[in-house]
DNA sequence: ATTAGGG
DNA sequence: CCCTAAT
């Protein structure tokens, strides 16, 4: 039951309360029936902490620590990280706690004592509830969840000092009791060294962690009264289990041949050097082991995720919302969020030399994300339209070729992304198509960047060489929409000489 | 290594 | 876009 008060998250509130009431009722009556909801308080609390920790926690809300500053190419830091991260604050010399929020009445400082001895005064119930012998040694460990209060208004600044762990093999396990060592040890641990332990094993894959290195951080909570005067409270040393960003940097670090991290330079390998697949597909793997683990960064240091999914949830409020937008402007929908991709958009849309501005900035964007995911570009028009030359061309399915003929200077679009893409348009084209048959006089049919010339190209071509197989169903299913428009057009089954 | 197809 | 199976 104690580990589960450890975990709770408003133990302070919890000490305020028992300080509170130990000085409000004079020393004597403490077992009233204050005393008695103070116990079940705990224990409720102490349920409801143990239960959410085993949910993981979940996104934190918060953002106070989004101050934190990054001294070191640490990925971040799990704010919560639960029982694993509880400071080993037994060997501070005179623990005190500090209150930096005004509206608490444990103001200023009070030795941790006085609380302490407002337990023991409890004696009925310190056997049931509290370890008074416990709590002598971690009288502190509430100021780690103090740190994670809502209300928090710490900043809490990270000094880190990678130390390079000796046996670099070591077990998950392993890691984990040396991380929490002085602290946890104390703390009749199964449950939490064991049992949760295992379980963010299992999450994380043990086989990340073999080549981590145990880095030791030294944690100094500063308060900041509105400015960035910060005054350092408590400084201690602590290692820390690596946080999931980490994790997936020091693989990709790793493993020399990885160019995972990179997109760029992994697209750009893929074609001029040999793959071992075995070992991409094992990576891919374990990266998506690492994308399973629930999303507690709250905050990933160096890492800009945001970017990333952000776009895309804008893209499509956007097309919901306001998609008159003309052709010009919608390839750059979905980019709008830094001047990077700014530069990008006016980069694509300038025809020319999109191949090199689009290179830098796409390694731009990967060295910042890291490169889980490919960045989504906008289709531009003219890619689009090149995309069907090429089609005209080539034929359909022979997307090397196309990519080698008509795509060789974009570095990004690969030959899978070509065929992606024609998909698509074949299945725009068809939607499209079969609207405007439907709705002869709505009004713009903007719902399609793409040009309708391009799109009718698309369906001609998709007539001539037909999609292997899944798009035949779909061809099949417009089939007679387009027939009977190339019925009534002239020459549908001309497309190459039709320019756009 | 490429392609088709599902997600 | 990503991932996978099939070739």
């Amino acid at each position: 039951m104690l580990k589960s008060i450890i975990l709770q998250e408003d133990i302070f509130d919890s000490f305020v309360f028992l300080y509170e009431m130990f000085q409000g009722s004079n020393n004597g009556d403490v077992r009233g029936q204050n005393t008695l909801s103070t116990s079940e308080e705990f224990l409720l609390d102490a349920k409801y902490a143990d239960d959410t920790f085993k949910l993981d926690h979940g996104p934190c809300k918060d953002s106070y620590l989004g101050n934190v500053a990054l001294q070191t190419q640490s990925p971040g830091i799990h704010k919560r990280d639960s029982a694993s991260e509880i400071l080993d604050l037994s060997s501070v010399g005179d623990p005190v706690f500090k209150c930096m929020n005004n509206h608490s009445s444990l103001h200023d400082h009070i030795a941790v004592e006085e609380v302490n001895e407002a337990f023991k005064n409890m004696s009925e119930y310190e056997t049931s509830v509290m370890d008074s012998k416990w709590l002598q040694q971690h009288e502190i460990f509430g100021l780690k969840n103090y740190f994670e209060m809502e209300n928090g208004l710490s900043l809490m600044k990270f000094d880190l000092t990678t130390i390079e762990h000796e046996g670099k093999t070591s077990s998950n396990i392993d890691y984990a009791a040396s991380t929490t060592e002085p602290v946890i040890r104390t703390l009749n641990n199964e449950n939490i060294s064991g049992n949760h332990q295992v379980k963010r094993k299992r999450l994380t894959g043990s086989e990340l962690l073999k080549t981590m290195n145990s880095d030791v951080r030294k944690v100094e909570l500063f308060s900041f009264d509105g400015e960035d005067k910060a005054e350092p409270l408590v400084t201690q040393k602590r290692s820390r289990k690596p946080p999931r960003r980490y994790i997936e940097e020091s693989l990709d670090y790793s493993s020399k041949s990885s160019n995972r991290k990179c997109g760029m330079a992994y697209r750009r390998s893929k074609d001029q050097f040999l793959h071992v697949k075995s070992q991409k597909q094992k990576w891919q793997n374990e990266f998506q082991a690492v994308q399973v683990f629930p999303q507690e960064d709250s905050f990933d240091g160096n890492c800009i995720q945001v970017p990333f999914d952000l776009p895309m949830e804008r893209e499509h409020s956007k097309k919901n919302e306001s998609f008159l937008v003309k052709d010009a402007e919608d390839c750059k929908d979905n980019r709008l969020l830094c001047p990077v991709d700014k530069l990008d958009v006016e980069a694509l849309s300038a025809e020319s030399q999109e191949d090199v501005s689009e290179d830098e900035c796409m390694a731009r964007s990967y060295a910042k994300g890291g490169g889980r995911r490919k960045r989504h570009i906008s289709w531009t028009p003219s890619e689009v339209v090149k995309l069907v030359e090429g089609v005209s061309q080539c034929g359909v399915g022979r997307w090397t070729e196309i990519k080698r003929l008509l795509f060789s200077s974009s570095s990004h679009r690969t030959s899978v992304d070509l065929k992606d893409k024609w998909r698509n348009l074949l299945r725009a084209s068809c939607t499209q198509l079969q609207i405007k048959e439907k709705v002869e006089n709505g009004r713009k049919q903007a719902t399609n960047h793409i040009p309708e010339s391009v799109l009718w190209r698309v369906r001609e071509l998709a007539i001539m060489h037909p999609y292997p197989r899944e798009s035949r169903s779909k061809v099949s299913c417009t089939a007679p929409a387009v027939s009977s428009f190339t019925a009534a057009t002239d020459n549908t089954l001309v497309p190459l000489s039709t320019a756009v």
